[in-house]
DNA sequence: TGTGGAACA
């Protein structure tokens, strides 16, 4: 009974509570509504519960962008609530639906919701549809906008309602008609900013923020004393090496700062300045690839006098909230990926964040009092070089599974979509170019069959399109083994210390197989099931165990939807009549459903190739535009499509330099001699028999280096990809189709690439004012990245030439 | 001498 009283007084307390009424207005009165309000106004548990008690028989839809919010804002609202997790209130995420048929509240991923409109593109089983965390801005959100507006138009009685923190949301509203847009308080302390009085350009600044952080951490640590407790300290860097660095300095500095306070308080009477003890600080790092993050020490509070520091990245600028951080150390900088169309690769860049992080990092300094954030860059660059607002993801990303996923929607003019950011015209472009090449979509833009097996698959397009050829040709179970290896950060554990490395590489080579590393993780997997998954065995053979575990659910998330789809297939079959393409592969006669032990008893029969030729087939047409062909004279390889494609390349970046189209077998492929790899770390020679390889992804190292390769033994694997390489590049039919096949509003495309100006792309682009100064900016722009990116790669290669 | 930031289906 207490317990109710308490929940209900913190409901109270809430500065949501006193909007109750206005909210529900708000909401009678208008199908689409802009919410702001800061964390800590309640506006995420609050407001949806509200609104199922408002308004009867209404089922209520929230999207998170992360897992770990739906989980935990749906525990607390059932509890809030009074019920059940999974009764009236539930959450679904990816591996772990707790929703029922009474369920009218369900909070889940962004992704999740994404995932059922590829079902239902009229989300009918939603009344109103809660886009929390907007400002956030990843894809699946943005993408859910443009799909949010065109059910509207279908559903014109849906709700929707847009949830933001940040102040800057007319661009949200402008996209739904200028739809109205409400303000809850928050309830946040005064932070005070200090600037830098060094008045360096950011660029300038990038070569030593991390002393800097140290020098600031001191002087709050010996000045900045208020009454009480002295308050925890929060410091953002970029990556993990960096704070792993961060932490050893500031310890060094602290002692050696002891060391000197102990001599000097012997011979002088008193010090002014508060000295400053290693045993009463928490040194502490935060990011998100921490074995295990340590609940208690970050989170907990900390004994008395003793005084907390975190140096962290921008996982504490939006999702793990630290409580008691009254100073705030800023960088200024994060780590960010760039995206390049002309080649398909990313790099991962420092780059100074935008005047909105920066405004969020500070707050972060005044969550439980006042507090103050020290930046380590000026006023003027602040005010001069940050950008407003972070560029979304999905100007920065590869587009090619997004695409996809639009055309599954029955979008058949990408080039149309609302989007609330426009993607540049070449990620676009390039995402099209890889879908037409991989034979998911025809010459018009329309997806075909292959494109519609893959969507299936909530995986990479690169390796549905490998799974989707996997079921014909016979070794589904394989490659589904595969591809979940394949979506899971590294399974081979590499220790730091290098006699360590030795047997951890020791371990490795045991599952190593000779046609590449697709086949090694399969290996690796079967080996870890036949040890029934133990952690144990994971340790001793130097594998990760969280990422393997994470490999398994995939793998049985696979299994189930081609469990459920064979089922259907099985029952369509007969009553549809079977236009699908005649395949003209020699393996296609035999077991189309494929077992895994009856494709196992094939492979041995001494005419069909063996399994682990069929796998590496299956996947050759995945990675038909990941493929690389040997330098003739040289122990490196090609990227095969852009030395195809390039001349068409992008007008704005111009930089095809040869040197970008380089590629290295990773020192830890299978494919990589042994010998070789006991020689040198970065040896020379290649085996002799390899002449095409297709490869996973590119990482640039000292130099850009194919991660996860395998051997294609025969050439006509692939022969299907280079067939429409040829057609593409000699008419680009496609591009054409696309055009004439999309309704009128096809037409953006041309407005975009000659900067002219229609009725229907002035609809599209609503919200800018200026679209031909706008749109000369943002090429400015993003030629400033692609040169960033470019830099970035020039880097590596000269640290390449140092070395050797 | 070093590749990865953080998230999701």
């Amino acid at each position: 009974m207490s317990d109710r009283n308490e929940i209900k007084n913190q409901q109270e307390a809430l500065p949501i509570f006193d909007h109750r009424d206005g909210l529900m207005d708000a909401i009678h009165n208008h199908n689409v509504l802009v919410i702001i309000g800061e964390t800590g106004s309640g506006k995420t548990t609050q407001l949806p519960r509200y609104v199922i008690e408002e308004f009867k028989n209404t089922r209520v839809g929230v999207t998170q962008p992360r897992r770990i919010a739906a989980i935990s804002v749906a525990k607390r609202v059932a509890e809030e609530y009074g019920c059940r997790l999974g009764d009236m209130v539930g959450y679904t995420i990816r591996f772990d639906d707790t929703t029922s048929s009474r369920t009218r509240l369900k909070y889940m991923t962004d992704g999740v919701l994404l995932r059922e409109a590829t079902m239902d593109p009229l989300l009918e089983k939603y009344d109103l549809l809660i886009i929390d965390e907007a400002h956030e801005r990843t894809v699946e959100t943005d993408v859910l906008f443009g799909l949010l507006k065109r059910t509207k138009a279908k559903r014109p009685n849906l709700k929707i309602i847009i949830m933001s923190a940040t102040l800057n949301v007319t661009k949200f509203s402008d996209f739904f008609d200028e739809c109205p847009i409400y303000e809850i308080p928050g309830r946040t302390y005064p932070v005070e900013i200090l600037h830098s009085r060094d008045i360096s350009k950011l660029g300038t600044l990038k070569s030593g923020y991390v002393a800097k952080t140290i020098d600031t951490v001191m002087h709050i640590l010996s000045k900045e004393v208020r009454s009480g407790d002295a308050g925890d300290i929060l410091v953002f860097l970029t990556g993990q090496n960096e704070i792993e660095q961060a932490c050893q300095e500031l310890k060094n500095v602290v002692l050696e700062k002891e060391k000197e306070d102990r001599e000097s308080s012997s011979t002088s009477s008193s010090s002014r300045a508060k000295s400053v003890s290693l045993d009463r600080l928490q040194i502490l790092p935060l990011y998100a690839s921490l074995e295990l993050l340590d609940q208690n020490a970050i989170f907990g509070s900390t004994p008395r006098n003793c005084r907390k520091i975190i140096f962290a990245t921008n996982i504490a600028q939006t999702s793990v909230t630290i409580p008691n951080i009254c100073f705030v150390v800023d960088s200024g900088f994060v780590k960010q990926k760039m995206y390049d169309p002309t080649t398909g690769m990313d790099a991962l860049l420092v780059v100074p964040i935008s005047k909105a992080a920066a405004t969020q990092r500070a707050g972060r300094a005044g969550r439980t009092r006042a507090g103050i954030c020290f930046r380590l860059y000026s006023r003027e660059s602040f005010e001069t070089e940050m950008d407003d607002e972070t560029v979304p993801e999905i100007k920065r990303t590869g587009l090619t599974g997004t695409v996809l996923s639009l055309k599954q929607l029955g979008i058949l003019d990408v080039n149309g979509f609302e989007f609330l950011d426009r993607p540049g015209e070449e990620e676009l472009s390039a995402a099209l170019r890889e879908l037409y090449l991989m034979g998911a979509i025809d010459q018009y833009g329309r997806m075909t069959d292959v494109g519609h097996g893959m969507v299936m698959y909530p995986v990479n397009p690169l390796l549905s399109r490998s799974l989707v050829e996997a079921e014909k040709i016979g070794c589904l179970d394989q490659a589904i083994v595969i591809a979940a290896m394949l979506s899971v950060e590294e399974p081979f554990y590499m220790p730091r210390k290098e006699k360590e490395q030795e047997a951890a590489n020791l371990a490795h080579d045991h599952y190593r197989h000779p046609s590449g590393d697709h086949v090694t993780l399969l290996n690796v997997f079967e080996a870890w099931q036949d040890e029934n998954y133990s952690k144990d065995w994971c340790h001793e053979n130097y594998f990760n165990y969280r990422h393997l575990r994470l490999a398994r659910s995939i793998r049985s998330q696979l299994r189930d939807i081609v469990d459920r789809n064979s089922h259907h297939k099985k029952d369509t079959q007969k009553c549809s009549s079977n236009d699908q393409q005649e395949s003209q592969h020699p393996h296609d006669r035999k077991n189309l459903g494929g077992n895994s032990s009856d494709s196992k008893q094939s492979a041995k029969t001494s005419s069909s190739p063996s399994l682990s030729q069929l796998i590496r087939q299956a996947f050759s047409q995945g990675y038909g535009i990941h493929l690389s062909k040997k330098h003739q004279h040289r122990p490196m390889f090609y990227h095969y499509l852009a030395s195809m494609l390039s001349p068409s390349a992008g007008a704005a970046s111009g930089t095809t330099s040869s040197s970008l189209l380089a590629l290295h077998v990773s020192p830890l492929s299978a494919l990589y001699l042994d010998e070789e790899r006991s020689l040198t770390k970065y040896g020379r020679k290649v085996s002799r028999s390899l002449e095409w390889i297709f490869y996973h992804e590119v990482v640039y190292h000292v130099k850009a280096v194919m991660r996860y390769a395998s051997k294609i033994d025969d050439v006509k694997w692939v022969q299907d990809t280079m067939d429409r390489v040829k057609n593409f590049d000699r008419g680009n039919v496609w591009l054409n189709g696309e055009r004439s096949e999309g309704q009128l509003d096809g037409m953006a495309r041309d407005v975009a690439v000659d900067g002219g100006e229609t009725e229907d792309s002035a609809n599209t682009k609503r919200g800018s004012e200026n679209p031909a100064e706008g749109e000369s900016d943002e090429q400015a722009k993003k030629r400033a990245r692609l040169e960033m990116v470019e830099a970035a790669r020039k880097r590596a290669l000269v640290r390449r030439q140092n070395q050797s």
